[in-house]
DNA sequence: TTAAATGTGTGACATATGTCACGTTTTTTT
DNA sequence: AAAAAAACGTGACATATGTCACACATTTAA
């Protein structure tokens, strides 16, 4: 259950058996069923998640009733609404299970706890945060500079596994184009094998 | 010269005077002119960059020639590429000086100094990037969401100041639409009061 | 003070992408 | 196995925004 959290870990920062054995108390596990919602919107977002097994999606609903997809968070990723978690505001947000998933949750004291008893989890988390925020950069120009056709293409080149395991149109609200025009970029890039 | 720096500083961790001394000694101090590049495409990014005065424009330039730009950094903020002073690979985008401006550079090795004697500075620039995710988040999310009308208005709320000390160009390139668009936007709203 | 460079406004037009509607297929649930 | 729900494909059409072109205004530099 904390293969990955531990994996994970050591990838950035070094840490000893001790101290994983006391991080393993500060995570909640717990398993989800598919469709589930770890978080709603009007929710204050009471955990940052780490996904052991499975695969979760945030996500907003605009007054439109359209959703865009931030991020999809599977094995090894982390998910949560960190100005919520922070600042303890209701979040916008919503994150749900698209598979069948095994998560550890980790609380605002114990993410606390965490970084006073470890302090080495203040560089893990500020290179975590660092590499999404260079993703998000990329994918903010992307969205201003990419034809529909190119988001999809880039993302099957950065991303396979993603769009193998999510339905259409979650992929489409990612990419921020229209379930419709996804659909036929997909059929058009067929009969130009 | 080191005022913003100090006070930015103070209102995330706390520091002492003699760390504060420290500090200084690690940062470069740069006057620059207007329209001068403290990065271009293709550069390694050596520094990150804080501004005590002026402000910088950080963008990229696509195929068709057309500028994108990633942020605005005034007076107490940052600028820089940080997966290309990371990895040391190229950049991709270019750092401009929109005003006479006078910034403090931070080397690699410095960066590493300062972790190392003053190790709340990882809480420091953990938070830093927290706050930049979150708000590139948002940009997103608007970016799939809102029209052009909204994307400017948001703007205008937000960041009021930019919107003043900016060519319009630069903030059609900013939130992703063309600067005929803009210009529209901004005459129909006249007609409007 | 003049010339050059930069920035802005606006009309005409093109087009990529969204929207709506409906049918079919696939998956999930009972 | 049947029914319900979710996902996908596709035609017809609408439209927001981009593109191109050129005039005018403003700022900068010579």
């Amino acid at each position: 259950m904390y293969k990955f959290l531990f994996q994970k870990i050591k990838e950035t920062i070094a840490i000893n058996d001790d101290e994983f054995e006391f991080v393993k108390t500060l995570f909640i596990p717990k398993k989800l069923k598919r469709r589930r919602y770890l978080l709603s919107e009007g929710d204050i977002c009471k955990y940052t998640i780490f996904v052991e097994k499975g695969l979760l999606r945030s996500f907003t609903t605009d007054e439109k009733g359209t959703e865009h997809t931030l991020q999809f968070s599977m094995e090894g990723w982390w998910a949560a609404d960190l100005y919520s978690f922070f600042t303890e505001e209701p979040t916008q947000f919503h994150i749900e299970a698209l598979e069948e998933s095994e998560v550890l949750l980790l609380s605002k004291p114990s993410w606390d706890l965490l970084l006073e008893k470890v302090p080495s989890f203040e560089r893990y988390f500020r290179i975590l945060i660092q590499n999404n925020l260079i993703a998000t950069q990329r994918r903010l120009i992307g969205s201003f500079s990419e034809t529909a056709e190119e988001k999809y293409n880039n993302l099957l080149l950065q991303c396979p596994s993603i769009v193998q395991r999510v339905p259409q149109h979650m992929i489409a609200s990612y990419i921020g184009i229209s379930r419709e025009t996804l659909s036929r970029i997909r059929s058009n890039s067929l009969s130009n094998l």
